[in-house]
DNA sequence: TCTGGGGTCCTAGGACCC
DNA sequence: TCTGGGGTCCTAGGACCC
């Protein structure tokens, strides 16, 4: 492949950027999203640079950034105000080419391969940023390198208000002498495990025999090595945003729970979070699994995958009950979570459904009869997702499709 | 540093099939 | 029939990231 110009880019602190811009009191100040300040388990979610300064820092405790700085001023999060500020982001990124893939809310890869035969690719970062900063009030910086993993790399290494370039030839110099947990995939745990081979920095990894990473820590290990020598054919994909695998939603007890009837009635609304969720983004999936999180941090997760998919909250809650209650010992729990996985747009499952099921759906005659009545007013394409949604529902066949279906299509409309 | 909530990917063992 | 090997799916756990 020939060379290829990527770039990261990274929103500096984000939301508290955001909260900043929309209150512009608030510039310059020692300021911290905190997730829940009232609650006992509150923690700093982000936190501005000033507040860095005195030594705040994301996941710490409130009360105790609160002790450590008691001038610190705390919101609550706005997530709405986020999801505004990123889109408006985006839509700047996508302004210069299609190629852009979104990573999470504050960061993405931006394809610029095809703009940089054209122009210099430091000046279409720079306007860029400056189109950022001036336009949104927010500040980013950018890596520019030849792929994904060298230009993440490049935008931690200047905060914030950076544009840093990482070419091959510097990453001897520049990447090679730091230690490996710097390095974006390895945490804690691969560090440790890094060292018992004598591995202790970047250039360790890149340099260490092959066969011996492969044996000791799998294709992983091998594809760290790879990304120590700067390799990373990973392309950019814009659909990815698109390709949700799972949909889930936790919650840490004010206290530790062992009152079952709690646990119930937490378990319900944790499956209508979810099941709101999949709606939203027209989901659904076969496989539900529950969390749960013991006082001494003891994580667990229990999942079966059912013959058909679920999206309601009726039906996700029904088997996430009947997979807590099957393995929950009564201990006090700190955490419980629910999850569907395996997800698929609702729409395009229909796919799934062989051409052997259809037919022999469709000679029973009240759903021919129906499907009759809705080709007629909706046409064919509607009713291919209506088959799939008919079979997988665990009610009534005619209420739950006609049902769906019309939820389908008033989202269409929207 | 006694730690929230949203995810993704990888591994390993067992079941099951050919 | 006491016995190979490969593929795929499911479950559980772990590591990592923002």
């Amino acid at each position: 492949m020939a060379g290829r110009v990527i770039f990261h880019i990274d929103m500096n602190s984000f939301y508290a950027s955001v909260e900043q811009s929309h209150n512009p009191d608030l510039k310059g100040k020692a300021i911290a999203i905190a997730g829940n300040p009232k609650e006992r388990r509150g923690i700093i979610v982000t936190c501005s640079y000033e507040a860095r300064a005195h030594g705040i820092y994301t996941t710490m405790q409130v009360h105790e950034a609160k002790r450590k700085y008691p001038e610190l001023i705390l919101l609550p999060p706005n997530f709405d105000r986020y999801r505004t500020a990123s889109k408006a982001m985006f839509e700047i990124l996508r302004s210069y080419t299609a190629m852009v893939e979104p990573v999470s809310i504050d960061e993405g890869y931006l394809d610029v391969t095809e703009l940089a035969l054209e122009r210099h690719a430091v000046s279409i970062a720079e306007e860029i940023q400056q189109r950022i900063l001036s336009e949104l009030d927010l500040p980013c910086s950018i890596g520019i390198a030849p792929n994904k993993f060298l230009a993440k790399t490049a935008s931690d290494m200047k905060k914030p208000l950076g544009i840093t370039i990482l070419r091959k030839r510097d990453i001897q110099q520049e990447m090679w002498p730091l230690p490996v947990i710097e390095m974006h995939g390895i945490g804690k745990s691969t560090a440790a495990k890094l060292k018992t081979l004598s591995i202790e920095t970047i250039g360790d990894l890149a340099k260490a025999n092959t066969g011996l990473i492969k044996e000791k820590m799998g294709k992983n290990g091998v594809r760290l090595q790879n990304r120590a020598n700067g390799i990373d054919e990973r392309e950019v994909d814009p659909d990815s945003v698109y390709d949700t695998k799972s949909v889930g939603t936790s919650t840490t007890l004010p206290f530790d729970e062992t009152d079952d009837e709690n646990l119930k009635a937490i378990i319900r609304k944790l499956s209508e979070k979810v099941a709101g969720r999949l709606e939203a983004k027209e989901l659904a999936g076969p496989t539900v699994s529950i969390q749960t999180r013991s006082a001494d941090w003891q994580n667990r997760t229990r999942s079966i995958t059912l013959k058909n998919t679920v999206w309601k909250a009726d039906d996700i809650n029904r088997e996430a009950w009947q997979l807590f209650m099957k393995h929950w010992n009564g201990e006090a729990l700190r955490l419980v979570g629910v999850t569907v996985s395996n997800v698929a747009d609702k729409g395009e499952m229909t796919e799934q459904l062989s051409i052997f099921n259809f037919q022999e759906h469709a000679k029973e005659e009240p759903i021919m009869e129906l499907m009759t009545k809705l080709e007629s007013r909706f046409g064919k394409s509607m009713l291919r997702r209506g088959t799939k949604l008919k079979k997988t529902s665990s009610e009534d066949s005619e209420t739950s499709f006609s049902k769906d279906f019309l939820n389908d299509h008033d989202h269409d409309r929207k």
